[in-house]
DNA sequence: CCCCCCCC
């Protein structure tokens, strides 16, 4: 894979404004939409949304085929939605700022694979533009929001959903060594202990390099984490 | 179009 092959999506032309419509928050001459009326049903949109997390660039090859990925978590002040840039439209300069964001495809979103409260996610495509904001009122953009399942109702959530929890860290188990049965490969695991309000604990696991990372080592301090459920003990 | 997440 190429990363000279990397392409930033267009700017809105210098010239290029829109009709304003008459309602709605308009920004630097869009319309600008609340990020939960997006459906597939709507194609004419332009978000206005602050970059709250953003993946690192990821490569896969299957046998379906094989590209790059990136993808960027979105809010504004009605909520969020994911969105991913696949191959050419994928760059990993995205900072954590406020956008404009117009075009694209929005698809029936994976809760398996995200928290986000959202039924859809957004793909770029060739025709998606992304402008940065320079709206005097972006500071009022929600930053990163957690949706909060409690440790005692973690067991009533259906398999394989991605949650997010707040905890403190109560116990840290070692650092083990385990080889991954299919493909023999040697894995760092640790457990730790996590436990809320709610009263019940639950042991939450990390893999290779979470398994280093300093925010599980300090004890009794309040983090929030994002994670997939499995299997619950 | 990713979407793998492993061990006991």
């Amino acid at each position: 894979m190429n990363s000279n092959a990397v392409v930033q999506p267009r700017s809105f032309g210098q010239g290029e404004q829109r009709a304003v419509s008459g309602r709605g928050a308009v920004s630097q001459d869009r319309v600008i939409f609340p990020i939960t009326s997006l459906s597939p049903y709507q194609n004419r949109w332009c978000i206005r949304a602050r970059v709250t997390q953003k993946s690192v660039v990821k490569t896969w090859c299957n046998k379906r085929g094989d590209g790059r990925l990136f993808s960027v978590d979105l809010a504004d002040e009605s909520g969020e939605i994911r969105a991913t840039a696949f191959n050419a439209e994928s760059h990993c300069g995205f900072p954590f700022k406020v956008y404009l964001i117009q075009g694209g495809t929005i698809k029936v979103a994976n809760r398996q694979f995200t928290s986000i409260d959202n039924d859809y996610e957004l793909t770029f495509s060739p025709e998606t533009r992304v402008e940065p904001c320079f709206d005097e009122n972006v500071c009022d953009l929600p930053e990163v929001s957690f949706h909060l399942t409690k440790i005692k109702e973690i067991g009533e959530i259906s398999r394989d959903r991605l949650i997010d929890v707040i905890g403190v860290v109560v116990m840290i188990g070692p650092i083990e060594s385990k080889i991954a049965r299919s493909t023999l490969k040697e894995l760092k695991k640790r457990d730790v202990l996590l436990v809320d309000d709610s009263g019940v604990s639950i042991t939450l696991s990390l893999w290779e390099a979470e398994v280093h990372k300093s925010v599980y080592e300090q004890i009794l301090n309040c983090h929030c984490f994002r994670q997939k459920i499995s299997t619950v003990k």
